[in-house]
DNA sequence: ACAGAAACTAAACACTTGTTTAAATCAAAC
DNA sequence: GTTTGATTTAAACAAGTGTTTAGTTTCTGT
């Protein structure tokens, strides 16, 4: 079907073929086999790239992520926004980002809901902790500024992550019709992504805002 | 260690460790062996009492389900609390229970994050759509008196759930010390199930109730 | 054109998996 | 005490796993 016209990274391919397999069945429930089936390539080829099944899965990790990291060091450095502006900016960034890469999110979640592999757990937690970190220092520079009431930062984002992951998980069980699932090339559905990030936008504001409820 | 005096069910007693197991490992990088050992039984007796390793999963959703929803019935039916106030119960119903049986929600998401075995899928989707709906009536007779503000409803149950998920599963990357993990029996922590609460009451009286911000 | 490295392949290896078998043990009924 | 059925056991089974090997092809620089 496809023919590769142009030099194609065949480490790469791997790893876009096992992030849909893993996404759709898991780490342990995805063989080496399926891997290269998928592929197109010799069963020996993930371990000759990789050296291992969980070498492989790191190097997804590390392919996938430091992405929005920068983004987020800019926005924190940035001192012509107020606290609450930075707050959409960061609900459109992950609300837009996770949307867009469903398999990959669905990937890290397994595993973070897995205790297994601790070192691929460090791997995304010690990511998550950064850009958390981040965050958090947004939400209490507006509470010393008495500009955010006297929330709690911590379980703010929790409600702000915890919203758009259960949303992107769950919206079958919620009736939200979803429209095609294609990923990471023809992109989310824009319905939906303009659906959560209005949620979030006004429920933040009313959340963190003094009385008005604008 | 134990002795069991009682006479204890060795079904439900294979039913209580494999839960363990799978909350720690996956259903997939669970062995039948490891189960047998954990419950101190012989490799043959869980095909013996479930019939398969796949049968022994959907003996654990029946077990544990039909927990929480007469309780939620009740509360629909219950014409004295205002919707503002049913909302609040529900926060403290959910927590408590979400909070004090961290394996089996840990179970039970792994299977929805894992697309693999859509029976066990449809059983839990069946079972989270009912408690969905039920609180989706509360939000919209609430907004339809005109004491909630016009919220998503969909989406507000998103933030509920996804708050009280993301802090279970998360509350070591936010930084959150926790004390004691047991569970089932000595129960969740209590200050965490108190700042959990107290941040979702606040949360949802800032985001339904209109203006005041009480 | 040739040598050496890189990429690739088919086959095999050692091991674990869920499940089944066939025999042994136990409990209760008559 | 014998019989009948449920419970329990150790052993075996077939299939699938990640990984390695040893050999072949392809590429690259001289």
């Amino acid at each position: 079907m496809f023919n590769f016209v142009f030099e194609m990274d065949k480490r790469e391919h791997i790893i876009q073929k096992t992030i849909e397999l893993f996404s759709e069945n898991g780490f342990d429930n995805t063989s080496i086999r399926e891997i290269s089936n998928r592929a197109q390539v010799n069963v020996a080829m993930v371990n000759y790239y990789f050296g291992s099944k969980l070498k492989l899965f790191e190097a997804i990790m590390e392919y996938k992520s430091n992405y929005l990291k920068t983004r987020l060091e800019e926005l924190q450095a940035n001192t012509e926004l107020d606290e609450m502006e930075k707050i959409k900016v960061i609900i459109d960034e992950y609300a837009t980002r996770i949307l867009s890469n469903p398999h990959f999110h669905r990937v890290m979640h397994q595993e973070l809901l897995l205790k297994t592999r601790p070192d691929n757990i460090a791997i995304i937690k010690k990511l998550f902790a950064k850009n958390y970190q981040i965050i958090r220092n947004i939400l209490e520079e507006g509470i010393r500024k008495k500009i955010f009431r006297d929330v709690d930062s911590q379980l703010t984002i929790s409600t702000l992550f915890g919203t758009i992951n259960h949303y992107m998980q769950n919206a079958e069980v919620l009736g939200i019709q979803e429209g095609e699932k294609k990923e990471e090339t023809t992109g989310h559905n824009e319905i939906l992504r303009a659906r959560l990030i209005d949620h979030l936008h006004s429920l933040m504001q009313a959340h963190l805002l003094k009385g008005q409820n604008k």
